[in-house]
RNA sequence: GGGCUGGUAGCUCAGUUAGGCAGAGCGACGGACUCUUAAUCCGUCGGUCGGGGGUUCAAAUCCCUCCCAGCCCGCCA
């Protein structure tokens, strides 16, 4: 009954979901450490929905942390998976995306059947495709500052941590089978769990390849066969060979329950397309087949970005690295503090929505006000968990304001804008400070990248513009109303009556403000933007002298 | 076709554990004065809680049923 996988739906023990899975892991009366698995194949870019596998099992092992439990975070990298077709776009090691064409196609191409760690590097960095993107995803997981063991899947084939639950399988492989064939329809006589690697070719053979298994000499024999990749064929060498047990892989729904064996795994998440597969096949095969315990599992919903899936070979996917270049790591934690249960939408355009709620999450913690009892109660555990270190509350810049201070690049005159706006008290220290307008950048990075309505520059100098005379006279005007130690609203009436009064639409003065200061035609709302800047310097720009 | 999960304001989501006034943020709209200009501030509008039925003094919440979306029931992971 514990294995429902839908471990979140219906009565909770607890506020924050990390909480109630915690005390079913603790039910189990486990021995230390507690063991926390996830798993991605690196196939490709690993963008924000597959940091699932790490970041749910990350607050499941902080919350057992907070009951003073020793756990061990791990990642498979399910590196031994054969690549079956080529991703339409690659990453370096920086996170730089790049085209299938700006690498050796035809070199991935021939490889295409063999496993990820059998695969050169395309970007000859790496010791093969498959560390290439294994290291991805630990750096992946570095930005969100989330401490993870990795473990290559190949490794523990190599080494030979597979054998014994391999022999296993294949002296039960009748038993096996008969499991398997209640959850796979085309589960045949001829099914053995094990697939060889081919000596002579490299691939992946299927599990119909092999032809006899001699236990005692831990080898079996097999016939190179081909293989279905969706909706192709990889073609086999028809290679007759002999395989030890540590050359070749287990079908996944197999290797899954034999990670857990090898591995000791206590508890793992897990997308909702495992829920109804492989989990249930899986638990099945570890408890009646292999005599184990299989984990506490949770079933996550997955992500949207901009309201569509996630989808690697169109393209539209958004890393973690991408990410953090215009928020703080701790609001992407939060965003993985939300209920697992739902479907979520990750929205670069409203990054800004993001952060609002996790300022007010903040708050909330900081504060206990303007929130119910049960928000409260779980932004009590989640957000010691979500921060490096819980200290004094930060000065949190509103994230929008923070991309209007981006328009300029004058530190000092960021600090003025933001304390004018009452956004740093007047005690603040210097550090804290420095601190709060760290989210400038982050807001600048947004803007820029979605070109959204916060994307003007300041011009440092006076671009080379010339307007008419009713216009410079206008301009004149203007800067007196300026000098005059007008505020926003009075700056922003101005503009409109001095327009008028030289003959000119509002309009062909707010373009040539726009002009002056943004190089732009358009820009933010004029008046209360000037009337933050520096007095002298505005008034100088609007004459046009510097 | 069968199973599972989800559906709450224009958008993103709380609220469903234990039935008790329908909520937040964002957006939109409005903010005297000769005023189309995106931050900040103030305010307003915004709802068939997917539809229908039932239980109940009372239902977003419990029960039945239907609709829609996603996932699984082939391969692969």
């Amino acid at each position: 009954m514990t294995d429902d996988p839908y471990a979140l739906s219906g009565p909770q023990s607890h506020d924050f979901w990390a909480k109630s899975i915690a005390r079913r892991i603790t039910e189990r009366d486990l021995d230390d450490p507690i063991v926390i698995k996830g798993g991605i194949s690196p196939s490709g870019v690993p963008h924000l929905g597959n940091m699932n596998e790490i970041a749910r099992g990350y607050f499941v092992a902080e919350a057992l942390r907070d009951r003073n439990r020793t756990v061990r975070q791990v990642f498979t990298a399910d590196d031994r998976d054969p690549l079956r077709r080529l991703p339409r776009t690659l990453a370096d090691l920086d996170g730089n995306t790049v085209g299938l064409g700006d690498v050796d196609a035809g070199a991935l191409g021939r490889n295409l059947g063999k496993p990820y760690t059998a695969i050169p590097d395309p970007f000859g960095c790496c010791d093969s495709y498959g560390a290439h993107f294994s290291a991805l995803i630990e750096r992946s997981a570095d930005r969100l500052e989330i401490p993870v063991e990795t473990v290559s899947n190949t490794e523990l084939y190599e080494s030979g941590a597979f054998e014994d639950v391999t022999r296993y399988l294949l002296e039960h492989r009748e038993q096996a089978r008969d499991v398997l064939a209640n959850y796979q329809n085309t589960v045949g006589d001829d099914y053995v769990p094990f697939r060889p690697i081919c000596g002579d070719c490299g691939h992946v053979t299927e599990t119909n390849s092999v032809r006899s298994v001699d236990l005692d000499a831990g080898t079996v024999t097999y016939v190179c066969t081909d293989v279905e990749a969706g909706d192709r064929t990889i073609e086999g060498c028809s290679h007759e060979g002999v395989a030890t047990l540590r050359e070749g892989k287990l079908p996944w729904r197999f290797e899954w329950p034999a990670q857990w064996h090898v591995l000791g795994v206590d508890f793992e998440p897990f997308g909702k397309d495992h829920a109804e597969g492989s989990w249930p096949s899986g638990v099945d095969i570890s408890r009646n087949v292999l005599s184990d315990v299989p984990p506490v599992p949770m079933t996550y919903e997955w992500f949207t970005l901009d309201g569509r899936p996630f989808s690697s070979s169109d393209g539209h996917v958004v890393t973690v690295g991408e990410v953090v270049e215009f928020l703080e790591p701790e609001v992407l934690r939060y965003f993985f503090t939300k209920d697992p249960s739902r479907a979520r939408d990750f929205s670069v355009e409203r990054i800004d929505q993001l952060v609002n709620e996790f300022d007010e999450f903040e708050r909330t913690y900081f504060e206990e006000v303007g929130s119910d009892r049960r928000t409260t109660r779980e932004a009590s555990v989640a957000y010691p968990a979500v921060v490096d270190a819980v200290s004094e509350q930060p000065i949190r810049l509103p994230y929008t304001f923070a991309a209007v201070l981006g328009m300029t690049d004058d530190a000092d005159l960021r600090e003025a804008m933001a304390r004018r706006e009452g956004h740093i008290p007047a005690e603040a220290s210097e550090r804290s400070i420095e601190a709060a307008l760290e989210r400038v950048e982050y807001a600048r990075q947004w803007a820029e990248r979605t070109d959204n309505a916060y994307n003007y520059r300041l011009e440092a100098d006076l671009p080379s513009v010339a307007f008419d005379s009713d216009t410079e006279e206008a301009l004149d005007e203007l800067a007196s109303v300026v000098e005059r130690e007008a505020d926003g609203e009075t700056i922003q009436s101005a503009i409109f009556e001095t327009a008028r009064d030289h003959g000119l639409s509002p309009g062909e003065l707010f373009t040539a403000g726009y002009r002056l200061f943004f190089g732009t035609e358009q820009g933010p709302k004029l008046g209360p933007f000037l009337a933050e800047l520096d007095r002298a310097f505005v008034v100088r720009r609007l004459r046009r002298e510097a």
